[in-house]
DNA sequence: GGATTTATTGACCATTCGGTCAAAAATAAG
DNA sequence: CTTATTTTTGACCGAATGGTCAATAAATCC
């Protein structure tokens, strides 16, 4: 009955997220997410709405994508000290390769949007949530209560967020190992 | 000889700072500047150089001052473990009031600007040495050696910028004070 | 007071910004 | 084929961007 979309959604927000990842949202123009995309204007804006809205598509797309794939890794399998040291390990990996100068999507969105944007910050807050629900229950079996684990989580998280800033930082990779070890050493 | 500065360059760039502290660079115009310094571009420009110089600009003043007063606080009386405590207190006082929505200017240029800017990614680094020196200086009345007090800075300060990233990203006071005591549980 | 030097001022610049819209094109239903 | 519906397209918009500059003003030195 009407025209179709002449491209894949989800395919392009993969896309448009990258930009934002990589250059932030005030530094991305829309002319940076036409290139990026292929689309045209008038497309991007009929199908996710103003800037504004990408950035957020963009950002709900990364913690159905990058966070859950890093909440799959606590759930695999090993003790909760294998499961944690995961975590660590792909931060150290991508700084020790360098290849991409995003950091993490989440921690940008925080600092750069979350203290005057009330919208991105109810992402943020729910997508850290999330993460650290995640990791209370990679802990758990090595916990004596939940109330414990809550805040081990709560630590974890801070840590793991401290090594995204002191990567793109330029910090070496050897601080961020010297921080996985402290973590990992609280864990027995 | 000529005609003097009708203002205090010192005291004009601690506002400048302001402004980037609370909107990032991308978000603030020169127009944000001026209107909040009272200065006319020329002048400005005039004094600093460009928008990019009055940025590094502010962030040294940063140094000189924010970061600085928390060293000094690190330098005070009582134990490793106080000292370290009184870090974090200050981030746990100032979300607790939530005055100021800046968080740390540090955070900030390091997740904004490092990625994509050289002379910010070194000044970073810089400060962020500085940093943790001064708090592997802190530590070291407790340790049984050099290393071992630069590794545990380098986690102290890795949990301490995730509390920044936390505060800003509206996680609940109670995580950073969790981050804060297990922190402290690594100095016995 | 005249000369010299620097700071201030505000008008001005080209470019880029995010966003809109009417016309054209493409599809499916009748 | 006609009609209805939606997407695509690119020209277009006013506003804001960072930055410049010639004219003016204020100070010091001789």
């Amino acid at each position: 009955m009407a025209r179709p979309r002449q491209f894949d959604e989800s395919q392009v927000i993969e896309t448009l997220m990258k930009v934002f990842w990589e250059k932030g949202y005030e530094a991305t123009s829309m002319k940076d997410l036409v290139s990026a995309s292929g689309l045209l204007k008038g497309s991007l804006y009929g199908a996710f709405g103003d800037k504004h809205a990408i950035y957020l598509a963009a950002l709900r797309h990364y913690d159905r994508t990058r966070i859950q794939a890093g909440i799959d890794m606590l759930g695999g399998g090993g003790s909760p000290r294998q499961k944690i040291a995961r975590l660590f390990d792909g931060v150290i990996e991508s700084t020790r390769r360098g290849l991409f100068a995003g950091g993490c999507l989440l921690c940008n969105a925080s600092l750069e949007m979350a203290a005057t944007d009330r919208e991105i910050k109810n992402e943020v807050k729910t997508t850290i949530r999330r993460l650290k629900v995640a990791i209370m229950e990679a802990l758990m079996p090595q916990m004596a209560n939940e109330e414990q684990a809550a805040s081990l989580a709560a630590f974890i998280v801070s840590a793991y967020f401290g090594t995204r800033v002191l990567a793109k930082g330029g910090a070496p990779a050897a601080m961020i190992g010297d921080t996985r070890d402290h973590c990992l050493q609280l864990l027995h």
